[in-house]
DNA sequence: GTCAAGGCAAACCCTCGGTATGTGATTCGC
DNA sequence: GCGAATCACATACCGAGGGTTTGCCTTGAC
């Protein structure tokens, strides 16, 4: 091989940084991921055959077990990244205020909107717990949309003043509050009106607590 | 047939209402659904087998299939038995007191006492969602447990001379924080203080929201 | 050019939900 | 009382689908 050859190719290989080989792999990889998602997300977990996402996915079962050691981590991926996805436009949205009750509201407002797209409340609020077991789904969640309700409830408590004895409880009570309130939008006949109501009740719960003297 | 005996036979079907085949028949039943109730709390409903239903119940699937007519036929008679005995009993506890502030709070220390047991846990609040799918779920809860909630929530707002525009808003969301609440409780290490916590949270929420002038 | 490895196809196995058929015990008609 | 009908259930079987094994064929290294 003359030597001009070899530094060509070791430039180019610098510049694109990923052989032929592993873009096929890759985008195998994304295929099915994208297939998945979608066959989950209409059929949901159990409903979902591989057969049919590898046909989506146009490859073979082989492709599919190369990629992924089984339904179940086929399924986690998914999850996982349509949660991040997600978690990340909430965070996103949160962060532009530092005030915590406007942080709170823009929360809200963006967790109502997020789960009105099928994928997030299908994969993440309905099918997650119990595909990936109660355990796994409750940790997975503590990482993502639980700590954002927990951390920003944690805020407006210490803004009024309480000890935090009760931050646990509140979180899981709003937290709690917010997914229901989240499908009650969802599957209202007027999602705006309802999303409306649903953040006028909100706001006039913490409305009420900081009427009070003292939360603890 | 001389006339005594047919008066005998009269009498004691009379007395007994059952042949002796439908005795062996309901007695059947009963034990797959014993079996089923106890495999579907422990395994949930993906993870139970057929086999080992029938297997614990001491029949085969010649039986189960003669008394229903599939898997999830099977699902949902263990759920409807499961969330009716559980229901009646919070509704009873509730019924003990005329005032809707209290019935509130002995429908939620009951609440959470009966999401402690595994049964309603596992098989009405995190395996039926998915087993029956969302709407045939949702429209049985509000049957039982969201409809309890929401007639209290009506009380309490009415009390609070609301306008009832928030009422379903705030069904949803009371709902949804007892559901978690439960939840977090049951998962408590030390479940007694936790349930205690939550009902010192939701009593905070309630006193603060009749210190609001309106809430509509 | 050759060789190793990775990416994937194809054929197979096994569990499990569901069905079709058989059978023995009850119950009913007379 | 006795045969016929029926009911409650057992047994054998089928197909779908998750998972495994094997091997080919492209790609990249030397």
């Amino acid at each position: 091989m003359p030597h001009h050859a070899r530094v060509t190719k070791n430039v180019l290989r610098t510049a694109r940084k990923t052989t032929r080989r592993q873009d096929y792999s890759s985008s195998t990889k994304r295929a099915l991921l994208d297939s998945a998602t979608i066959l989950f997300t209409d059929h949901g977990y159990a409903g979902t055959s591989l057969d049919e996402v590898v046909a989506a996915a146009r490859v073979t079962k082989g492709a599919l077990y190369h990629h992924f050691p089984s339904k179940l981590a086929l399924f986690e991926s998914v999850f996982f990244r349509v949660q991040e996805a997600t978690t990340n436009d909430v965070e996103k949205a949160i962060n532009a205020s530092k005030d915590p009750w406007e942080r709170a509201q823009i929360g809200l407002e963006k967790f109502l909107e997020v789960c009105r797209e099928p994928q997030f409340r299908r994969i993440c609020m309905q099918e997650g717990p119990v595909a990936l077991g109660h355990e796994r789904w409750a940790e997975a969640e503590r990482a993502s949309s639980f700590g954002i309700v927990q951390r920003t409830v944690d805020d407006l408590l210490a803004d009024l003043g309480g000890g935090g004895e009760l931050n646990e409880s509140f979180g899981a009570v709003f937290y709690g509050a917010i997914r229901s309130a989240s499908e009650y939008v969802a599957d209202a006949e007027d999602p705006e009106a309802a999303s409306e109501d649903v953040q006028s009740t909100i706001a006039a719960i913490l409305a009420g607590l900081r009427l009070l003297p003292s939360i603890d």
